[in-house]
DNA sequence: GAATCATTTTTGTCCTGGACAAACAAGATT
DNA sequence: AATCTTGTTTGTCCAGGACAAAAATGATTC
C-alpha cells in the first residue's frame, strides 16, 4: 500500500556523516574517485542521499573497521559486500559461538526483561569477574559480529550495552573499597567512544582491591595528564574498540606517555592495541580481561 | 624551567572541532568574517590552534548555548566573555545555590569517593524520586554552570557523571517492576549525547510501576521508530540537553512524531525544548522532572 | 624464509573562496 | 498582542586542487 515507505526519508551529507561516520569529505571524494555513492541533487544543488546507499555505506564502514581497504569494496555491490562481511567474521572464530548463542536470542527489543534477568543471575553464579570474563566479553563479541551480519539491529545493539552497563554498575558500587592500592585512573580517547570495555576493566580490578575511578568515554589527552597528575593516580588505563585506528592508538598513546611522568604505568586494553607491545615502550598492553590481573599483580610485584 | 609548558600542545582544525563542537566549516568561516580565532600555519599551510584561543573558542560555545549571538561574541576579549557568562548565569536562579554548595565542593578528583558516599546517602535519605528531583538535578545544573566559569574542569564534570549514572543506574535495578504500564522506550537524537536526562527520567517513572527501556544516547530516527513499533511501546520519551538547538529539537520531533502511529505517544524533555508546547502538537513536553509523573498521570487516566 | 628498507600507490584530510537558505531581529500592519 | 514584511546574520554546502600519512609492493640482506 505505502508504496514509497517513508517519502521524506532522504538524506543530507551531514545526516550521512552522523549515520555512518564516514567524514563529509571522505563521501565526496569517493563519489569524485569511486564512483559512489551517487547522491541525487535537491532544487539548491546539495546532496540527498538515498537510503539504500546509506544502508551500504554502514556495510562498507564494517569492512574498512575489519582492515580492508576503499579500493575494494567502495563500488562493490551489496551481494559482494555480505560475501566479504562473512570471511570477515567466520575465519577467525572457527567455533562460530556455543555458550553465548543462548544469551544471543534474548538480544531483542521484546525479550529486554529476559536479558537482564539472564545477566543478573549469570553474575550471581559466577561472580563479577568471571561472569565480565567469561559471560559479558564473548557476549559483547558475539553482538558485534551479528550486528556486521545484520541479524541485529541498531536499538538492539544499543539496548543491549544499556543492560550490560546497568548490570557491571551497579556490581561495581557493591565492591566499592575505598583506600586500595592501586589508584587507577579510567577513561578513552576523544575519538573512542565506547565505554564497555572501560567497565570491564573497572570489573576486573575492582575485586582485587584496586581502586578504581572512571572519567567515562572521551577525555581529552590533556584533560588526561591533569587529572592522573592532580589526582595522584598510579596507573592511567585506556581502553579501544577494534574501530579505533591502530596507528591513531600508538601514537596517542606515545604522545600521553610523553606527557605524564614516568612514575604513573599506562595501561592499555583492547582490539586496537593487541600485539602491539614492541611498539609501546614504557606501556603495559593488556592482551586481554585476564591478563588485566596479571598487569595488576606486576604492579604490585614492582612496588612489593 | 619548562617555559613553553607543553611546547607540543597545539591542535589542528579536526582537534579544535572535537574539543569544542565548532565545526571545521565554521572555524574556518569565523577567521574570514570576524578575524578570530588567528591560527598560526604549520609547513604544510595548515591550521595551528595555540591553546589559549581554543580555550576561548570553548567560552565562546558556552556563550552561543546560552543564546547569544557570534556577532557579539566572536571578537571580545576574554574578560568581556567572562562578564557575559556571569550575566548568562546569575539572573534566573537568582539564588546562587544553597544546599547543593556542599555536594559542589566535593566535585573534585581527589574527593571522588567523599561525593559517592554523599550521592549514595541522600538517595538512601530521600528516596529514588526526591533523590533525582532535589538532590541531583539541581546539582546537575549546578555543575553546569560551574564549568561555564571555569571553577570546574573538563575531568571533574566527566567524573561527576559517571559517579551519578552509577548511583542512578543501581537504583534503577532495584526498582525493576517487569510487566508494568505503560512501556515507555527512552533514548535520545543522534546529535544529543548527554545521558544524565534520560537516567533522571527513567529514575522518575521506574518507582510509579512504567516498565522502562532505555536505548541510550544517539539513536537514528528511523531506528527509534523501528524500536517503538517492534518492541510495542506505549511512549516513546525523548531527552534535550541546553546544547541541542531548540529549532532542530523542534524539527526532529515533528518528523519522529509523523514517522510514529498516532496511539505511541512522544514525551519530550529538557532545557531546550521547554516552552515549546504550542509548537509540538502531538507531542507532551515535559517542563521537568515532577512534571514527568503528571504526564504519566495523564496517560493513565486517558486509558482508564 | 623472515626481517629490514626503499619505492609506489592509495586514501583521508585540509585548503580557498564563492554561494545560498535558514534563523534571527526589527519594524510595519492588522 | 499577534502576524506579516524586510533586511541582516550565520552555518553549511560546493568544487576541485593539493599533499602527507598509511598501506602495498618490491628489493635486499641476514
Amino acid at each position: 500500500m505505502n508504496a514509497p515507505a517513508q517519502p521524506e526519508a532522504c538524506f543530507s551529507i551531514a545526516a550521512v556523516e552522523r549515520d555512518t561516520g564516514l567524514a563529509k569529505d571522505t563521501l565526496r571524494v569517493w563519489e569524485r574517485r569511486y564512483g559512489f555513492p551517487t547522491p541525487a541533487r535537491d532544487a539548491n544543488g546539495e546532496r540527498v542521499y538515498p537510503p539504500d546507499q546509506v544502508d551500504k555505506l554502514r556495510l562498507i564502514r564494517r569492512l574498512l573497521d575489519h582492515g580492508r581497504r576503499p579500493a575494494g569494496v567502495v563500488g562493490a555491490s551489496v551481494d559482494e559486500l555480505a560475501r566479504m562481511l562473512d570471511d570477515c567474521v567466520c575465519p577467525p572464530g572457527a567455533a562460530p559461538a556455543t555458550r553465548e548463542d543462548g544469551l544471543l536470542q534474548l538480544v531483542r527489543l521484546h525479550r529486554s526483561a529476559e536479558l537482564n534477568a539472564a545477566l543478573r543471575q549469570a553474575l550471581m553464579k559466577q561472580g563479577l569477574q568471571r561472569f565480565v570474563a567469561d559471560t559479558v566479553a564473548p557476549l559483547a563479541a558475539a553482538v558485534g559480529e551479528a550486528w556486521v551480519r545484520g541479524e541485529v539491529e541498531v536499538p538492539e545493539e544499543h539496548l543491549f550495552t544499556e543492560q550490560v552497563q546497568n548490570v557491571l554498575r551497579s556490581a561495581i558500587g557493591a565492591h566499592a573499597t575505598p583506600g586500595g592500592q592501586p589508584r587507577v585512573l579510567l577513561t578513552t580517547f576523544p575519538e573512542e567512544e565506547h565505554v564497555l570495555g572501560l567497565l570491564m576493566a573497572e570489573a576486573m580490578l575492582v575485586p582485587e582491591g584496586a581502586s578504581c575511578v572512571s572519567l567515562g568515554t572521551r577525555t581529552p589527552l590533556a584533560d588526561i595528564r591533569s587529572a592522573a597528575v592532580g589526582g595522584g593516580f598510579d596507573v592511567v588505563g585506556l581502553s579501544f574498540s577494534i574501530a579505533y585506528p591502530a596507528r591513531q592508538a600508538i601514537d596517542d598513546l606515545l604522545e600521553l606517555r610523553a606527557m605524564l611522568p614516568p612514575e604513573v604505568a599506562i595501561w592499555a586494553g583492547g582490539a586496537a592495541v593487541r600485539d602491539k607491545q614492541k611498539r609501546l615502550p614504557g606501556i603495559r598492553v593488556v592482551g586481554g580481561l585476564d591478563d588485566t590481573l596479571a598487569a595488576l599483580a606486576e604492579w604490585r610485584a614492582a612496588r612489593a
